[in-house]
This record gives C-alpha cells, structure tokens and sequence, in this order.
DNA sequence: CGCACATGTGTACGGTGTTCACATTATCCA
DNA sequence: TGGATAATGTGAACACCGTACACATGTGCG
C-alpha cells in the first residue's frame, strides 16, 4: 500500500514499455535514459542495474521493433483468402507479406528506423518471428506450389528482401524520389520482385 | 604571418572537410560540434556562425556524402568499355551502377549511412549529381536502346532504386541474412533487377 | 532470526549542444 | 584616407546527457 515501493517489481520491462513509447513518438534519437527512467520514477542509475548501457537499450527496443513487424508480416499473410488454386494463393500471400512490410515503414516510421537502427552492441538471438525467415518461407510455399521456378529459389530471398526493404527506407526516408505516391510504388515493386525471381 | 589569425578564412569548408573525416572513420554518431572546432583549432562557439545547429552540418555532411556515392556511380558507368550492340552497352551500363552503389556502400559503410541518415533538418536542393538521377538516366539509355520496353520506363526507376538500396542496406548493417557472401547477392539483385523491368 | 543478495538512491564527473555578451578583424563608404 | 559597420571568433555559462560509485533499502533463504 506503499505508494511507491522501493523495489518496482519488473523495472526492466517498465523501461523497455517506455523506450518503445519515446520511440513510437519522437524516434529512437530522442530516447534518453535519465527520460525512461523519470517516466518510470526511478532513478537514473537504477537502469544500470538491467542494462549495461543505453546501447543494450537501444538494441533491445530493436529487436522488438523488428519481432512488430514480422507479426504485422505474419498477420497481413494469413488473411488472405483461401480461394483458387494453391499456385496463386501462394503468390497472393507473398505479396501480402511484401505489401505489409512496406505499409509498416509508412504507417510506423520511427518504430521501423529504430529496427534497423545501427545498434553499436550485438544481441544474441532469440526465438522471434524474423522478417527474413517469413519472407523465406513464402518463396519456399510459392516454389512448392510451381508459382516460381526451383532454379530462382536460391536467389530469390535476397532479391525480395531488399526490394521491399529498400522501397522501405526510401519511402520513409529523406530521399523521396519527386512527384510519385506511395500506392502505386508498392504495387510496382512487389510486381517487379515477383516477376525478377519467377 | 601571424602563426593564428584571428579570421580562419574558410572555417565552413575547414568544418566541413573535418566532419567528413570523423564519418568516414568513426561513423555520423560520433560526429560532435566540440571536436569538429577543436581539430580546426577553434572554439566551439566559432561553429555557430557558420551553421544554426549540429542537425544542420550533419544535413551538410550527408548531402556531400550523397553526391560521393552518385560521383562513384557516374565513374563505373563511364567506364565500360564501348564494344557490342547500342542494347547491350546500355545494359551494361545499368549493372554498373547498380553494383557501383552497393559496392560503394560496402567499401565505406559510414559514409553511406550519413548520406542516408534521418537528417532532422532539410537543405534546399543544390544541382549536384543524385543518384535517382543518375539511375533513371540510364533506365532511359535502354529503353531508347530498346533493352526494355517503353511500357515498363514508369515503374523501372522505383523498382532498381528499391533494389539497390535495400540490399546496401541490408548488407551494410546490423541484420545481414545467414550464410551468403555480397558478391554473388549483387550480382543476384541486379540481374533481378534487369529482369523485372525488362 | 540473521545474513547475503538484489535492487534502487544520491552524488559526482566529464562531455555535449547552445546562448550571449564581448573582442577582434574585414569591408566599404564619406 | 579614415572611421563606421558588419562579419567573425572568444570565453564563460547553462542545462542536459551517460555513466560510475558508495550507500540505503528491501527480499528471500539458511
């Protein structure tokens, strides 16, 4: 009934709660340990006792940024409908995953810098959901289903990776291209992915 | 002859020359207004003559950075040899971009990211080589040369930027897919490129 | 109960961007 | 030519930041 116990109970997840909140709002740049720790009520130092550094901050609410968009990933894939033959809905799920890869950046800007944000300090990984092993995984569904030839499925993760998260950044970045919106952008490149490795 | 003159001369550019020091060799984070001043010999103070605020020569130095790697582009596209059909020269021409702008992003990774970090503050354009000029330059060459269809000339310039863009990210930072050395993922997102819009 | 351990506090240090009054030099006009 | 005026650099100060360290406080186990 103490109003403010001296122990918090779980400080570590309470900091990353609002990391991800500065993140959501102002970007990962304005994210400041003495902020966290004022938002929490706690002192300064008392983060130090869960993270090493702000850096291990930083690469933890990365690595929940990308586990946010690979649900977003998984999501958007698994509704779409189950109609027609297996070869397309292998393709229509592709480019769902393509489709929501893309509108995450735009829809959650700041979220998708800091997932890809240059971490100064490694991780170790864990058992999340990845947005390189969803996007994977369709190609192996559409090689299956005879969408895209055997003989592309090597090339074809890097291919498509890099063509939804280029668009990504650059749809959400500084350098906008001139006189386009992003709709029609999406579509294009999703097309263009599908027709390079099929 | 006095050893220090009170006046610099050209403190901007001395600014300017040493920022791009630090970023090539510690990165734009480390970029600070008091060692920038203090390695041309200056206060801190003097800094703000020449700029409104450190976000701005951050948006200086990436601007320069950019036109480096559009420089880079514009030498490996002008530099493939003049043999074979007018189709064939302008494809080629393309790929040399395309892996001008990755490689350049592997050969100086801190650079490439200041020409593409969220620059808080925006710079009036100046006419210096883009690389989404150089790109759709050369999409031009083959479509006059008739290596792709004038149908796909709309969409081209998107889908190759995406491509070459995402994978130099892709491969520059923190989230490098399992098991797969740059040089064949390259050549793999250039030829798909090509394909896409071809 | 008592002791060890985990967790949070307080204070301090060096570094940062930025501001402002002031000193110095360059420029241009009467 | 000389003197006002603008341009440029100085110095000290402020608020903020990440981080370290000694210390206080609570938790749980023998």
């Amino acid at each position: 009934m103490a109003a403010k116990p001296y122990h918090h109970g779980d400080l570590e997840r309470a900091l990353l709660d609002a990391a991800i909140d500065v993140v959501r709002s102002d970007g990962i740049a304005a994210l400041s340990l003495r902020d966290l720790t004022k938002a929490v009520g706690v002192t300064p130092s008392a983060a130090y006792r869960h993270f090493p550094s702000r850096d291990h901050v930083i690469a933890a609410v990365a690595m929940l940024s990308r586990e946010d968009l690979a649900r977003h990933m998984l999501a958007a894939r698994d509704v779409v409908p189950a109609r027609g033959s297996a070869q397309r809905r292998s393709v229509a799920r592709f480019e769902a995953i393509g489709h929501a890869y893309v509108e995450f950046a735009i829809a959650h800007p700041t979220v998708f810098e800091a997932a890809f944000t240059a971490c100064p300090v490694q991780l170790e990984r864990t058992e999340d959901p990845r947005a390189w092993e969803v996007l994977t995984l369709a190609i192996d569904e559409m090689t299956l289903a005879g969408a895209i030839p055997a003989s592309r499925r090597k090339d074809a993760p890097i291919i498509a990776w890099a063509g939804v998260h280029g668009l990504a950044n650059i749809l959400t970045g500084a350098a906008v291209p001139p006189g386009m919106e992003a709709d029609g952008q999406i579509a294009a490149v999703v097309k263009g992915i599908y027709r390079s490795i099929s």
